[in-house]
DNA sequence: CGTAACTTTGATTAGTATCAAAAATGGTGG
DNA sequence: CCACCATTTTTGATACTAATCAAAGTTACG
């Protein structure tokens, strides 16, 4: 899979999913320096402790973001499609706290960390389209601690293969039926807290109930009304709700399709 | 506990350890309207599915961010002391994603939203002290993913003292001692995703281990070495080492006597 | 000083991890 | 195109951590 489009292009249509930007801020955009390289399935984007000069965006395949404890355990934390900024998240950081690695073979851009940081200052809505940016993957981050802190083993990996199959529709990396879960099962367990072992159980659980289809790593979810359920799946922690002009259409197709309303909590916890 | 500053000279210290702020940053600051309120433990100050209307600080007291599964069960995020922003991570976002509560009887400052929207655009300085704070946030619920998903109880918990510790210490807010723990063992399951039963059996087999000290509330963590180890605590996540102007002194006295260095980590996973 | 909230303890169960190994898949070079 | 090897997926048997259920102490508070 090469990549073929202007590589900021990608990243305009993303920020315009958040802002609306003005010709001049298409054009800085266009403008930024940049080189683009196809690295390997593993290759470290970004390392723990040290100060990316750079700042990375895929363009093609996926990324993720992963710690080691002290035991030697690995937690996924984060997953990333095409399109998604991988370091503002350290933009004005000085160290990195984590580690980001290729997914599977894929193509990266990297723009100058100061031609970034310049922009921020420069030109005001671009600026605010790549903080939202940062707040959707912090509010994804606290998804995730709920996730892995209070949902059984069944609803984790259930509630991570939703958010698979909205995030790759909206980012128009999927057909309607299904997708390629670009994961193994070990990657899948660091991501949910469990092991490959048990990842795998509940995988095949959830292909008897009929739920989920697998063939080889295509999978669809089947059953989206129970599938919710089970995940526990609301996706306002997404927010595919902001200003995102031209992609209306689908958001109420998702809207109809798979986002009915579930019934709201209204639980109302001692403090 | 009541609060007797001018409320603004938190957020102005606050803000001041990532950046430096010069005398207009600071006339701005002072010049923000706002209000201050004390609060009841257990109110709320941010509703999931609202748009809070305008943005909190917490002046004393403490904080913090939750969410409740579709099963009832209450997961915390975050844990916010004085001189926190609470609604940072919604300033640009149209619906809250998570609840904000008051943790204990707090003093709490409202800020209109327009009137920090608006900085972030008038005052580049201040906004990038408040992008850095949210970025802090967000390595911060990093590092509860990786503890929640990968640490076995007894870590768990030991580090979340220990992120109280440092933090507290950091804000002023314990002696060298220890400190107050502002939270119920209730809570304190909440917060690292067990069941209150079990965390009150592994507070007390750190306490009869000789690693923490309890007397009521009263925390005070005996033998960092090991409690470090216990925890695989290291405090890169909180990113203390931020431009810190005057407060250099306290961080280099942090990093001797309590941050030495641990054995470097290195792991590589295979990808 | 009485009551609600919180902490502590015990006994049992359930959910996942661990260990081990076989089957399936994917890629590579001959 | 096939044989081979590494990786990944699947299965089984057993162990163990943490959850659950229940209830007694303890502390905080009006």
């Amino acid at each position: 899979m090469t990549f073929n489009l202007h590589p900021m292009s990608l990243i305009i249509r993303k920020l315009s999913s958040y802002v609306t930007l003005n010709d001049e801020d298409r054009a800085a955009l266009l403008a930024l320096p940049h080189s683009v390289r196809t690295v390997d399935a593993g290759t470290y984007l970004v390392r723990e402790g040290e100060t990316p000069g750079r700042c990375t965006v895929v363009l093609s395949g996926y990324a993720y973001r992963q710690k080691i404890t002290g035991e030697g355990a690995r937690q996924i934390m984060a997953i990333h499609l095409p399109g998604d900024f991988l370091d503002l998240q350290n933009l004005f950081l000085e160290l990195s706290d984590h580690n980001v690695q290729a997914l599977i073979r894929s193509d990266i851009a990297f723009v100058p960390r100061e031609a970034l940081q310049d922009m921020t200052v420069a030109r005001p809505t671009i600026a605010r389209a790549m903080w939202i940016d940062a707040l959707v993957d912090a509010s994804m981050f606290r998804e995730w601690i709920m996730n892995v802190g209070r949902r059984d083993a069944r609803a984790r990996i259930a509630h991570l293969l939703c958010e698979f199959a909205l995030r790759l529709q909206y980012a128009e990396a999927s057909d309607a039926e299904g997708y390629i879960l670009p994961m193994t099962q070990e990657q899948l367990a660091d991501a949910v807290g469990l092991t490959p072992v048990h990842v795998n159980r509940i995988l095949r659980s959830l292909t008897t109930d009929g739920l989920i289809k697998r063939e080889r790593r295509y999978l669809s979810i089947v059953d989206w009304d129970r599938m919710r359920v089970v995940a526990d799946f609301t996706d306002r922690y997404l927010h595919l709700d902001q200003t995102r002009p031209g992609m209306l259409a689908l958001q109420q197709r998702s809207q109809n399709d798979r986002a009915a309303p579930m019934q709201e909590l209204h639980l109302d916890p001692t403090q």
